[in-house]
DNA sequence: CATAAAATAAACCGATTGGTTTATTTTTGT
DNA sequence: ACAAAAATAAACCAATCGGTTTATTTTATG
């Protein structure tokens, strides 16, 4: 790695938190020269502007959750169990780096949706992936005879993700856990329901 | 009403759907000033500052959805149908012309939980008020007989908001329906669930 | 070691931000 | 009709915004 993708690649992560507590108009070029303690025309020789950062480090932020929860995976082979990483890992949100500023795709797909329509179609993008995953995460199991063969896979897909999300905007409005540990409870009881 | 508080709610009713829209970043003097089309000198007899409109705003934006909501419940009885208001009321949100903007609390909550205190507290207590609320409506249907006596009304309150915010959030980011109606139908099973 | 690449500091740009003041005009309510 | 209240237009403020340019210095690499 050069210089330059060294310089670049450091931007990125220490920008990252940046936007996904502050949102895009809520991050001025001054919070990131602050942040990576590099001159304007250092940061402006890497990126053409600010809108090129925004979309980057959403990809990153989306990124490092995307692989997080990969590993988590590969971890075990039970549908079931596969299922119940994503409860698990935004319970305890708090001890995961990357998701104690928040959920890029909550904080993105809120100020962008009538805003920001280049940032709103990639908060959008990563929600269809991640119901992909689920669906195929479920059709998988149906397939193995680990999950109930009349569980709808769009269904719980899209109710997974809406009741994480939901919840996980409870806990960064109110500041406390309570919420999102019931939701979270009842989710992983649910996910035992489909089980075979 | 006098001329001094008919222009007061002028501006609130005015401003209210642009800082829905735009948040409270993203919403500047100058727009308040062209949606009213009162000049920045008036609109400054009224409000000390930009932070108190915002403030005042946000509490405009919940109360109309909680008055909606209560007349809604009004014209029913029954605890089931009473629960069955608030999946009805998000599916159709494009009908509501004050849920068009977005959800207020969903998009206060997400902008203001780590940059602004004021405001994240007023999303905090709404989020509180309105689990309450469900929390009352789930007690009455045990006692009346008409919900089943082992929900669990705190547990209920919590997935039911949890899956109509996160539900909404998709629903905005995507721009589409698809996912806002599923959860909406699932939850309306749920609540039909417990029904005694 | 020398050349090229990378980063700096600072000046500069026009535009916009939230907010204040003032003198003038318009509107209201009695 | 007349005094008080309300609204206006515009000038003004200091600060910040995203972005560019330039001359200089530092650093990396062959």
């Amino acid at each position: 790695m050069s210089k330059a993708e060294e310089t670049r690649e450091w931007i990125i992560e220490k920008a990252a938190p940046l936007f996904n507590t502050q949102g895009y108009a809520g991050t001025s070029m001054r919070d990131i020269m602050e942040i990576t303690e590099l001159s304007k025309g250092c940061i402006y020789g890497h990126f053409k502007n600010k809108d090129q950062i925004a979309l980057i480090i959403f990809d990153y932020n989306f990124n490092r959750i995307t692989d997080y929860i990969k590993g988590k995976l590969l971890a075990t082979d039970h549908s079931i169990e596969r299922l119940r990483v994503y409860p698990h890992v935004y319970r305890s949100y708090q001890e995961v780096p990357f998701l104690q500023t928040g959920c890029p795709i909550l904080n993105t797909a809120t100020e962008a949706d009538d805003t920001h329509p280049e940032l709103r179609k990639r908060a959008a993008k990563a929600l269809e992936v991640w119901k992909k995953a689920l669906e195929n995460q479920i059709k998988r199991g149906i397939a193995r005879k680990e999950i109930k063969s009349e569980t709808d896979a769009t269904e719980f897909a899209v109710i997974m993700i809406s009741m994480i999300e939901g919840a996980f905007m409870q806990a960064k409005a109110s500041g406390r856990t309570t919420e999102l540990t019931i939701a979270m409870n009842y989710l992983e009881k649910m996910i035992l329901n489909i089980k075979n």
